[in-house]
DNA sequence: CAAAGTCTATTTGTATTACAATACCACATT
DNA sequence: AATGTGGTATTGTAATACAAATAGACTTTG
């Protein structure tokens, strides 16, 4: 039960996810009845079964009377939910993970770069401004604030596109650059270089020109992707087997 | 309460789920209290209780004690969970949202046929195909075996990325096309054109040819939006005002 | 003997009651 | 006027009881 979370079921929740995401319990097979899970975990059952729902509405499990509560195959996943991304990132030894989340990014980011520089409205350019302004400020002495810019950067651009199903990538942005930071392990000077490439992209969305906004978004993507790739080399390396 | 569903707690889930992404309770704003909901309802607080357990995974609401329960905005709601998806489109008088899916489905289905072409496994390409040859044998027949094919042609593309990230995207395919099909009010034959744009597709990903892929899917993505903007003008110019 | 139907036991689904914890609000205190 | 303090409404948790559904064993019947 790692750390002490805001109330019973999200922590029961929180287990059961990890463990579920995990391959802990997989496809088709049962999860414990709930008269088990509360011995188990020492809660009253009215806890398991609010929590099983928060799963079964995530699509992990599902629930039939007499046959128990399924693991459901993975392709059903909300995979793109804020908890579903956070257990898998715990589950990702070998860095297959983060380059899926940057592979993702890679497909649709660019596309909504280009969509944000054709309608951004005002409020919305200031707001991108106002990241890319933090993460100039920050860059080469706060690594999280940092972290917390380029997240928010990313994420207004999705915003920015007035088109409500890019949203949930912001998980996956704040996840790819979460887990990005811990793998490269870098010092605050590490960040300075991003910072022109991010203005590139700014600048493309302010200016209003679609293909500069889709290149330059692209170009800082595959950059950080070739550094990920070769952080992923260097700790594979270390502990070789 | 439209129609009986499988049981009580998915009942309410639908109910206040259609209420709240139709509008009708405001980002910010309290839904009704827990037993003021009993009431309206004439179910047990259990149920409910449960309900807004579901709700609030599918980050819909949030809950604190005393405060009550409140609408989160929409920018953190998963708009890409089949069920959110669904109650999206009820209320979808303009053909606005059938808009967004398929832009969205354009930014993200080329890049993905390409990484299908360039890693689909063999049995992988037997479903595409398989998929393919059902589109094919209902084509100018069966509108609804029409539909199921044509979206699992297009959900066993998104497996053959092997991302995990690009499953849900099925969802907005499905609605996409349920949608679609519902707009454009369309007859057996109609389908028929669309049968060589999608072999087309299917021929560059079972060739693993990744631009030709992308090229595939982005024309027949286009056709596909072009006849959907038409439709939607019709029904616009039918009802004006 | 096989196929169909029935019964039972197990598991989830729903209802009810009670109390704990929390946080807003009004009131009192300094 | 600012601060503290307690009441109170609302969600959080527990416990119990029963309903409904169904898998699997058992029985019946052709």
């Amino acid at each position: 039960m790692s750390r002490t979370r805001h109330n019973l079921c999200e922590q029961v929740v929180h287990d059961l996810g990890v463990r579920i995401v995990s391959g802990g319990i997989e496809p088709g097979d049962a999860i414990p009845q709930e008269w088990m899970l509360c011995e188990q975990m020492g809660v009253s059952r009215t806890v398991i079964r609010e929590a099983i729902k928060s799963l079964a509405a995530k699509g992990l499990i599902e629930s039939r009377a007499k046959r128990g509560t399924i693991v459901r195959p993975s392709c059903v996943w909300n995979h793109l939910d804020q908890d579903v991304i956070a257990w898998r990132a715990r589950s990702d030894e070998s860095g297959q993970n983060l380059i899926c989340l940057t592979e993702f990014r890679q497909a649709v980011e660019p596309k909504a770069a280009a969509m944000a520089a054709e309608r951004a409205s005002t409020p919305e350019l200031d707001r991108i401004r106002e990241a890319w302004e933090e993460m100039d400020r920050t860059a080469g002495n706060d690594v999280e604030a940092f972290l917390a810019a380029d997240i928010r950067f990313h994420t207004e651009i999705m915003q920015a596109t007035c088109n409500p199903f890019f949203s949930p990538v912001a998980n996956v942005i704040g996840a790819s650059l979460e887990s990005s930071l811990r793998v490269t392990n870098c010092l605050p000077p590490d960040n300075i270089p991003s910072v022109p490439l991010h203005e590139k992209v700014l600048r493309a969305i302010v200016e209003h020109r679609p293909m500069a906004a889709h290149d330059a978004m692209l170009s800082m993507l595959m950059d950080a992707a070739k550094r990920i790739e070769r952080a992923i080399q260097k700790t594979s390396d270390a502990s070789p087997k």
